[in-house]
DNA sequence: TGCAAAGATGCAAACGTTTGCCTATTCTAA
DNA sequence: TTAGAATAGGCAAACGTTTGCATCTTTGCA
């Protein structure tokens, strides 16, 4: 079907091997012959065989990209598919493939991409989340097979390589915002504690909290899987309690406007009665109502720094493991205001 | 590094071909031998390599998917992660790999989709959007290359197969509704003219509006690529017309939660003021507010029937093209309502 | 008992590349 | 003038499979 290199050979007059040394630019081949051949190749079509190529270089030029499961609602959130685009930019730059992996179940996943890893049809892996005791990560670290984490891992911290935000710090840091407008009951609400970037976002609300000698009360934490049944109970309660928050540190944009929204059930509206952060800074935090003020953390470049590093291990197997930090950016909008007065003489 | 077939043969005792044709489950091996070999195989840790494989069949398990430019927002969009779990569900099944191509310009993305067929990396090709003169179709259309679209073709439509949703159908009917509501003044507002599914959303809502006997304004239509800036102001200028729109059908569920926030800010509130239906049925639809009364197109089953049909294409290669149309079904919800009497007066 | 048919397995070529090594030609310099 | 280096290119093996055909056993039946 394809053209293959022997007719190009037979076209220029030359042998096979000086053609495929002129694909690659071998210096030992001299302009003249290398001119002749690219027009051989140009005329007759030819698109080398990748699958030839990666045979016998044993390496193909692709990179698998796991995501979570598909099961949980997760998968809509844009994260995805920026991420996805940071990744893709600098793979297409490379000359890299890109390689999709999902299922329904954790199971279905690991097999899809041991799959990719057995057969060969990939030469490293980009893990798209980070969560405790992971048999995907597991799978891939004692293989030693090339992967790079977006996201933070639980174990093993030294030895994988990972991309990833300061998420203490910002979650500090916007934790703090709040408390200078004057919130002193401020709940979190977040995903699952399995994953680690929850852990971290909770670790610097509390960090926060604490230095600005505000209590730590168990009861204003909640976790929920995204806004399903069971997380309207959850916030439901929160604002039940005797002392409400008047200001909330949510772990995603989405959620945010969930909550929202909940909330304007209650006839609570934001920010006039409650002030809500959050991370992300998807695209709709930006359009939603009211603008969400949020923590940019730069989604496309964890993306680009996760592939970029990936390939940097593939292409030297003893890169030392790195850990990379981009920065993030708190954008502030019209989700928080000052505690009204009222309210703090509640306290 | 991997262990091969040979090794595997030499373990069990036969010939290398024997154990390939274990793998297949030729019945021409007997039982015992088959036993035999897939225990050497279970105990060697044997994974069979599939760019040999791919090689000598010159057909890689693989397809690939191509997304719309990630230029523009669009990719934010959860209809795509949506329409990737359906394909990715059903090449799981299959045991097919997916191959994802995106870029940020057109250009970008036909060199990704180049290398992937020229370089034999994938049996066929799903094409995630549906633009006039699109040259990524143009191309795989003159390789006659197997794929299939999710949407609909502007050109050849008879010989490319995809699948897609009546949305003429679901135009019409939705728009029906808001005339069921007494609503007389009905805008549009959707993307790309060059869109398929644009096009064929305004003929549905463009039916609707005749056979009730409603003139069709082309003052009432804008098109806007989503909600920038000039998105803005198209909508202003709808709504400083001498008689604005009472109702509007909007092409996308995403857009819907901006312009509802945009009309916020002119005093406007929905469904009070204004009723919206949409398209897509995304989850965001569900939990803003107010939760949007919309088309779900079923993007899921979009998915996966393209997947299933590519796959039946690229097993039998002349299959004939096929049109899949996959049902819609209207959710209602609550940002539409009875036309308001003062209003209707104005009329 | 003999022989064809059926059953089970092996042989080797082929898929389209890359690459280590060899050969032939041209240069350089003593 | 010639040995040796440098330059340019070819040969053939190798990568790990699949598969058409050949071969060797059995088996069944007359």
């Amino acid at each position: 079907m394809g053209v293959t290199i022997k007719e190009v050979a037979k076209a220029a007059g030359v042998a096979p091997s000086t053609v495929s040394r002129v694909i690659a630019d071998n210096p030992r081949i001299s302009p003249a012959t290398k001119k002749r051949v690219r027009k051989a190749m140009k005329d007759l079509g030819y698109h080398p065989n990748v699958n030839a190529r990666s045979l016998v270089r044993s390496s193909t030029q692709a990179i698998g990209v796991v995501m979570p499961s598909s099961a949980d609602k997760a998968l809509q959130n844009p994260f995805f598919p920026e991420v996805l685009r940071g990744i893709s930019a600098v793979a297409h730059d490379l000359e890299y493939s890109l390689l999709l992996s999902t299922g329904e179940t954790e199971e279905e996943i690991l097999e899809g991409v041991q799959r990719m890893v057995h057969g060969n049809r990939v030469d490293g892996v980009i893990l798209l989340y980070s969560r405790l005791r992971d048999k995907v990560m597991e799978f891939l670290h004692e293989q030693n097979f090339p992967f790079v984490i977006v996201g933070k891992p639980n174990e093993n911290i030294d030895t994988i390589s990972h991309v990833d935000n300061d998420n203490i710090g910002a979650s500090k840091e916007i934790t703090q915002h709040l408390i200078g407008l004057g919130h002193r009951c401020i709940g979190f609400i977040g995903g699952s504690k399995d994953l680690a970037v929850t852990v971290d976002r909770i670790t610097g609300y509390e960090q926060a909290l604490q230095q600005a000698g505000l209590p730590i009360k168990k009861e204003y934490r909640v976790h929920t899987e995204f806004l399903k049944s069971g997380g309207r109970k959850a916030v439901h309660q929160l604002f039940s309690l005797k002392e409400p928050p008047t200001g909330l540190v949510i772990s995603d944009d989405l959620m945010s406007i969930g909550v929202i929204n909940m909330l304007e059930e209650f006839g609570l509206y934001v920010p006039e009665d409650v002030s809500i952060v959050s991370f992300n800074n998807v695209y709709m935090a930006e359009v939603t109502r009211p603008p969400l003020t949020t923590v940019d953390i730069n989604i496309y470049e964890l993306g680009a720094q996760a592939c970029k590093c990936l390939v940097e291990k593939i292409q030297n197997k003893n890169e030392p493991a790195k850990r990379i930090i981009v920065p993030f950016e708190i954008k502030h909008r019209m989700s928080t205001q000052h505690l009204k007065e009222e309210t703090s003489k509640r306290a």
